[in-house]
RNA sequence: UGGGGAAUAGUGUAACGGUAGCACGACUGACUCUGAAUCAGUUAGUCCAGGUUCAAAUCCUGGUUCCCCAGCCA
């Protein structure tokens, strides 16, 4: 029936949470929760989870989705990432209600907690420092051994952990560890650390505490805590299931499920919030929000629309084995919704100075102009017209080679909405460059249509020279020059593969004058160019914009295809 | 070499014993006042080897390859 397999097509854990409503596994409830550590931005990657928890939730009748902060190290983690994540969050367009949660808020809860595996048995204080913890853990073909503290009575752990708590000890020097299994075959069970010593100040809890807990042992109490129904994380946490369940488990309290998926990797991009803090700690891009970064933040300031970067998770599917998505799906996802919702304007990249001779000099003509082909509410605009222009430089070819349509000397061709023009002369500087054209233009084409019916081979835009407004524009490119930025020689790593022109900046550029007001994050198509968004940067001095994504350019190919033949 | 996962066109993703489909990309062509958009078409796939079955991507057996785990990170 329907063309588009995606709709009525299911991931496997929506078909997980489908049939747990089926079978009312969780009394009909459907609580998922987005559990970002605030110790960097969002990027596209968080975006696919974002949308696979808060999607789920909004599905399902009564669903919610938690944004619950997963602050548990003080060390890593600052305000402004949480501040950042917020944004970004509700600029993608979801909603949690007065659900915003933090695991630090839990700590009082999580500490009692552990007293009462401390009285069950089944956690102890143990003094054993990093290094030496590492060495009882054995390896992975080998078993670990016993802590020699492992049989230390209820009391004395009792009243150590609640000295750990009251500040009597360094950093490092003792842990809370669960008593599991040192000869475990999943090393995550051979007696894990919940809680270690970091004298630390928290930006949400101060030096309240100097304890804190560690993920495993923090993670299912919030789920819990939150009465969440299914706790969807990424693939490298498969390993770490059982001490969850074990946990909850041996707490007797409530206990969801736990799935994992396979996190977003994408060609000529690294998506891991490591290698994107290195990238702004070391300069190499200006900041989190570089219109090159895939944070959520720099795809904003680069001009993606929150519909493009939804359809896109939406498209990508949900599964259990790495894969890496072509960015060129995220582009086109960008140009779909921006094809529909910009509107459409006229801009000279490289302005290449046209003087039609045959054109009153002083003659200033209003033409109309379609905003959005796309949508005819958009309606039109005037654009003006005079006897000196700017068109693209690209636009004329002195001795063009085969399938390029557009002016060359002698040839005829239409300014879009305004008249057929014929090149009839070429002025070149002392050095051989072109830096001017003389043409002429037909009265009768005004508007862009011939009445005696004759066709022209191309349409290229312009501005009027003493219109136009002057402007800067960035054009961007792939952040890395391979697919793999891993991919590197030895001894070096993933910077050595960064693209030295992801950032070229046109400096002398013209736009039309509808654009005088244009206001920071406003989306344009530049007619036959691309798409593009006013940075915030720009003011009305400077007008600065940023090329979300060119159109698609056959001509560009062709051109590549000669080139390459030559 | 311990344990846990996973393999479908170039890329991504469906098909849950019954015609291997869709999207992106690439390539044709039509249309066009954006070489855009739109429309029509082409291209190309079940990791391997056995087995069960009228019928296998799907079930069974045995291989191969890839990913994750030895943080007091998450």
């Amino acid at each position: 029936m329907s063309k588009n397999n995606l709709t009525n097509h299911i991931d496997f854990i929506r078909a997980i949470v489908a049939e747990d409503i089926r079978t009312n596994k969780w009394d009909g409830r459907v609580v998922t929760r987005f559990p970002p550590e605030p110790n960097g931005y969002l990027h596209i990657g968080h975006a696919k989870s974002i949308c696979l928890n808060f999607g789920i939730a909004a599905e399902n009748p009564g669903g919610q989705c938690n944004l619950r902060f997963d602050d548990t190290n003080p060390i890593k983690e600052e305000q402004q990432y949480i501040d950042s994540i917020i944004e970004d969050i509700k600029w993608l367009g979801w909603d949690w209600g007065d659900r915003l949660y933090f695991a630090s808020d839990y700590f009082e809860q999580m500490y009692e907690y552990a007293v009462q595996l401390i009285k069950a048995g089944k956690a102890y204080v143990c003094d054993l420092n990093a290094d030496e913890i590492r060495q009882y853990r054995g390896t992975l073909t080998e078993p670990g051994k016993d802590s020699p503290y492992r049989n230390r009575s209820t009391e004395e752990n009792l009243d150590l952990f609640e000295r750990m708590k009251a500040g009597k000890f360094p950093d490092g020097s003792r842990t809370l560890r669960a008593k599991i299994d040192m000869a475990h075959p999943n090393l995550n069970m051979r007696d894990p650390v919940m809680y270690r010593i970091l004298h630390a100040s928290h930006p949400r809890t101060g030096d309240k505490w100097c304890i804190y807990p560690t993920y495993d042992w923090a993670h299912g109490l919030e789920d819990c805590i939150e009465k969440v129904t299914h706790s969807i994380c990424t693939l490298e946490f498969e390993n770490h299931r059982p001490l969850y369940d074990w946990y909850l488990d041996a707490l007797g309290v409530y206990h969801p499920r736990q799935y994992e998926f396979a996190r977003l990797n994408m060609t000529y991009t690294v998506l891991s919030k490591r290698k994107l803090l290195q990238l702004v700690q070391a300069g190499l891009v200006n900041g989190w929000d570089d219109p090159r970064m895939p944070t959520i933040s720099g795809l904003r300031r680069r001009g993606y629309s929150p519909t493009a970067i939804r359809n896109f998770c939406k498209h990508i599917g949900v599964n259990k084995f790495n894969s890496t998505i072509d960015i060129a799906l995220l582009e086109h996802h960008v140009r779909q919704d921006l094809n529909k919702t910009s509107l459409r304007v006229m801009a000279v990249l490289k302005p290449l100075k046209v003087v039609i001779d045959n054109y009153p000099k002083g003659k200033v003509e209003q033409l109309e102009a379609v905003n959005n082909p796309e949508d005819p509410n958009a309606g039109t605009r005037k654009v003006p017209f005079s006897r000196e222009l700017y068109i693209e430089q690209d636009d004329f070819m002195e001795d063009p080679p085969k399938k390029f349509y557009r002016l060359a000397p002698g040839r005829e061709v239409r300014l879009r909405y305004a008249y057929f023009i014929t090149c009839k002369d070429v002025v070149k500087n002392a050095d051989g460059e072109i830096v001017e054209l003389h043409c002429t233009y037909d009265p009768a084409t005004r508007g862009g249509d011939a009445p005696d019916g004759r066709k022209v081979k191309s349409t290229l835009h312009w501005v009027s020279a003493e219109h136009s407004l002057k402007a800067q524009v960035r054009l961007y490119d792939h952040l890395f020059t391979k697919e793999n930025p891993d991919d590197v020689e030895e001894g070096a790593d993933f910077k050595s593969n960064l693209n030295p022109n992801s950032l070229e900046t046109l400096r002398d550029c013209r736009v039309e004058p509808s654009l005088a007001n244009t206001k920071p994050l406003s989306r344009y198509q530049f007619e036959r160019l691309g798409y593009f968004c006013v940075d915030p940067d720009s003011s009305e001095e400077t007008l600065i914009f940023n090329r979300t994504v060119s159109l698609r350019d056959p001509w560009a190919k062709i051109q590549r295809g000669q080139v390459r033949s030559r």
